[in-house]
This record gives C-alpha cells, sequence and structure tokens, in this order.
DNA sequence: ACAAGCGGAATGAACGTTCATTCTTCTCCC
DNA sequence: GGGAGAAGAATGAACGTTCATTCCGCTTGT
C-alpha cells in the first residue's frame, strides 16, 4: 500500500468513527484498526488528533465547494441562484451523510468556534457565493434589508435542520420535497 | 448548608462548566469544586455523571416550558401565536446563554439523539404549544402544507442560528431586530 | 441540662480504566 | 546487512467512580 493510500485509509476511518461517534468516542486505537494501519503509523502521517481532525476537515471543506459552484450562473436571478445553491447544498449533505454528520460535530465544538471566528471576521460566511448572493440581494431591494448574518441563518438554519432530520432518519426528503423546503428558505429571506 | 442547596450548587456548577466547556471539558472533579464540595458528595445527590446531565437537562426542560406558555393565548390568530412564542423563545436563549449553551451541547450529542427520537415519536415536537400552532396552520390552510418536523425546522432553525450568534457574540440582537427575525421565520412559515 | 453515642452526610485520596502518544521491535526492500 | 517504515506493546496522564474515614447534628439516658 502506497504512502498516499494509507494517509486516505486514515483519513476515510477517522471520517466514519467520528461522524458515526464523535470526537470522544473515536479513540485513535479504533481509527488505526478501522484504518488497517498500526497505532503508531497514524503519527508518521498527522503530528497528534487535533491536527488530523483539522486536516480531515479542510479536506471536506475542499471536496464540498466546488460542489456548489458546479452548475452555478453568476447571470440569474438572485431567486434563481438561491435556489440553485440551496438545492445543492441540501442535496450534498444527504448524498454525504458522513461528510454532514462530520462537518456539523467539527463547527459544534471548540475546533469549531475559532473556524466559525475567523470566516465571519474574515468576512466571509459560507464559500463566498453565498455572502455575494446575499449581499446582491440586499442591494437589489429583493432581499430583506437585515445583517448578512441573519440573513444567512434565515438560509442555512432550516436546511441544516432538515438535513439533519433526514440523516438521523426522521424523515425522508425526496426531489419534491427538496424544492418546497428551499422555496420555503427563499419566502423567508425576500421582502 | 442544607442538602437541597447542595444539590443546587452542583447542579449549577455543572450547567456553567459544560455549557463553557462541553461534557467533555467538565471533569466531575471541577464540577466539585465549582460547587464548593467533595468529589465523592456528587455521588449522593447523583448515581453518575450521565444522570446528572440528565436531570439538568430534565430541570432546565421545566423552567423553560413556562416561560413560552406565560400570555399565550390559544384564542389569538395563527400568526399572532407565531410571533408569541418564537419571541419568547428568541428571549429566552438571549436572556439565559448558559441554558442555552447547554441545551444545544445536549440536543448535538448522544444523550439528545435518544431524547429527539422519543419526543418526535412520542408525536409532540417542543412543548406541545408549537406542535399544536403549527399543526392548527395547516388545517386552516394558513401555513405551507409540509411535513411537521419539517415546519418545525423551517420555524426553529433559523432561530437557533440567530441565538448562537448573539451568545457567541457575532451579533447583538435588539428588540427590533428580533421583531424583524420573527417575522421572517413567519414568511417562510405562512402559504 | 448535658454528655455520650449514634447515624447519615461529606470528604478526598486511591483505584481502575481509557486514551493519546511514544518506544521498541520487527519487516521489507535495496 | 542496513535503513526506512510499520506495528503494536508500553507509558503516563486524565478521568469517573469508590470507599475508608471524618464530621456534624440529633437523640437518648442520666
Amino acid at each position: 500500500m502506497s504512502m498516499t493510500d494509507k494517509r486516505d485509509e486514515i483519513v476515510r476511518a477517522a471520517l466514519e468513527l467520528i461522524a458515526e461517534h464523535g470526537f470522544h468516542g473515536a479513540p485513535m486505537a479504533m481509527i488505526a484498526k478501522r484504518a488497517g494501519v498500526g497505532a503508531g503509523t497514524i503519527y508518521r502521517y498527522f503530528e497528534n488528533k487535533d491536527v488530523l481532525i483539522g486536516e480531515l476537515y479542510r479536506e471536506l471543506d475542499d471536496k464540498f465547494r466546488p460542489r456548489l459552484s458546479a452548475g452555478y450562473d453568476s447571470q440569474h436571478t438572485i431567486r434563481g441562484r438561491f435556489v440553485h445553491l440551496a438545492t445543492a447544498l441540501l442535496r450534498y449533505f444527504i448524498d454525504c451523510p458522513l461528510e454532514f454528520r462530520y462537518l456539523e460535530q467539527f463547527y459544534n465544538s471548540p475546533y469549531g468556534a475559532d473556524f466559525r471566528r475567523e470566516k465571519l471576521l474574515g468576512k466571509r460566511e459560507k464559500g463566498d457565493l453565498f455572502c455575494e448572493l446575499l449581499q446582491d440581494g440586499v442591494d437589489q431591494q429583493v432581499i430583506k434589508e437585515l445583517p448578512l448574518i441573519i440573513l444567512a441563518a434565515l438560509a442555512f438554519g432550516p436546511l441544516l435542520s432538515v438535513a439533519r432530520d433526514h440523516v438521523l432518519g426522521f424523515i425522508i426528503l425526496d426531489d419534491q420535497l427538496i424544492d418546497r423546503i428551499v422555496e420555503a428558505c427563499w419566502d423567508g429571506l425576500k421582502r
């Protein structure tokens, strides 16, 4: 097994176990076993557990961003662009429940608080696309005139909530339901 | 110090420390120290840490429910009732950041998943009031015809999001802002 | 009235377990 | 045969929990 393969196995195992059992329910020894490597081997690839957790986050973030921008057309109406982005976001979470659960855990943890702070004070929120979109909407008086962070909450709050309910099996989201949820989010946002 | 006082001190200390540092950042020894009792004393009042965590949740839930129903008038319009409940909810979270942070941690943890499941399958969602209200709204064709759990996500998602942003200091919510946020949530809900 | 004694509450050092991390040994490959 | 890489046993710190002991307030007998 090549060195890259081994690293990937470790990252995959960490994603699976942490998504399912949380940071504290996924000891390094268990991650090593799932990855098919020795416990010490992980430390050849990652300085320590925190670094592993942080790098895994960064990888997911990198994989996820392109999926949002795919097919995104900045010439469309505000509404059209919003529907596209929100739908893509929700679909991503549904298609990749492990990734979703991991990201949720990450954001709701001491690790994530720092990232949140960083992003918000760095003037971006969730991939510049969303932020730009909301700002455009406000400027064009299509979207309610509220602070960006509140608009983001109005848009993302429900999406994350329903994604969580879907992933936990409380409801099953189909295409039609997704469309109607995104519509409802837009109703909350628009003037 | 009476026995009840001592119990209260332990619960208060647990609330403070867990709200601030999470379940795993609040060892029993630290809780005992903050409460001004010996480490072993906690076990005279709570069988173990899990029980302490669960009972603390139950106490918060009990304190919080009456605050929602205070001033609630089931004769009002759907919209009026929603505005009342949502405003009360948001104000509670803002007034009691410790309680809010604790409840959030609790729900986003193995402990909370069980409770969620219980509540949902028990046909209630967040104090029967909210559930009844949403159901009434659907029946009267005032609210979008979507599964209850999705309506709840549309209503609560944004509220929880902005409360979190407020508690973390990313934004300061005043009365006017609260009103406008609740309005926006209603826009997402209404037909 | 008061001292002796009793029972339950409180204590915190000690224990066993779990975990991240390190260290030693073994295994390939050149 | 030697050097790099991997494996997993060893290590030590941190934690939840226990328990032998101490403390305190109240009853009881004189």
